[in-house]
DNA sequence: TCTAAATATAGACCGTGTCTAAATTGAGCT
DNA sequence: AGCTCAATTTAGACACGGTCTATATTTAGA
């Protein structure tokens, strides 16, 4: 049994979700792909292969391994959600001329920061939204952007 | 001429755009209702009176004034998009219990922050996203979170 | 093996947003 | 004012992303 599949295995009994193969599907496809695939990307990379998960299976299994916190759903301008299975904290990148999403790693805040505006709230998380041009929007200067 | 009208027809001017009375009713909505408003909730309250606005019309408007910088597409986890006046920057807040979206007041990152981090990319913008209780979750103990 | 609960499935359905083609309006010109 | 052209508006069809439903299958555990 391969490290990741034994770690998959472990992360679901800890989050006491069944081992299902299309769950499992699902998990290592975002585990192997640390890139902000869709929904739609993740149908079909899992479709491409056995086993098989519907539409519905893919939506039930990324909000159920969300929720167990082995997955997270990530903000994005555009229509279409994005998973990540990069657990790590991390920032994001938005470059607002080709609508690249890229992480950006981890640094904290300093500790006062916010700390009047934020008044009682209660935060357990917190994460940067930087928007600009990407290194290849920036070095193409063309109006329209660079295409990947 | 009140105060708001004058001050809108100087933005419309600004901003090379024709001042039509769709495009004022709907930029009137956001700059009276600090809130951040679907797309839906405004093309309903612009139908309530005249003039009326389609749907397209509304949709064409939010992006020619998000473009002219009047208004700005607020980020947010669910499906519909929100806009909002406010273009004092702000941070945001999202209650994880029940999916408010608060504003929180500026403060800058410290200037050096994630310098390294960022690379060679060019940011022209940021915002900071907290996620956690709001005040009135936090009071209230059920598991559940507070309903408004 | 048997049972109950969790999960998977296909496909209908819904909300949000975009597009199209035609009608209207606004701004500048004479 | 009348003319002209580009910007804007419109209704409705359409596309996409995501959810729901009813049924079938699988899993965990006794």
């Amino acid at each position: 049994m391969s490290k990741l599949s034994s770690e998959l295995d472990q992360a679901f009994r800890a989050a006491a979700l069944r081992p299902t193969a299309q769950r499992y599907a699902v998990l290592e496809f975002l585990a192997e792909h640390r890139v902000h695939a869709t929904a739609e990307e993740i149908f079909d990379a899992v479709n491409r292969n056995d086993p098989r998960a519907s539409r519905a299976t893919v939506y039930n299994n990324l909000r159920a391994l969300a929720k167990a916190g082995l997955v997270r759903e990530v903000m994005s301008e555009g229509k279409a959600a994005r998973f990540d299975a990069n657990l790590r904290r991390h920032h994001h990148f938005i470059c607002e001329r080709c609508s690249a999403v890229e992480d950006i790693s981890w640094f904290d805040l300093p500790p006062s920061a916010g700390r009047a505006a934020l008044g009682g709230r209660n935060v357990t998380n917190y994460e940067i939204v930087f928007r600009g041009s990407c290194v290849r929007c920036r070095d193409s200067k063309s109006k329209q952007g660079a295409k990947s």
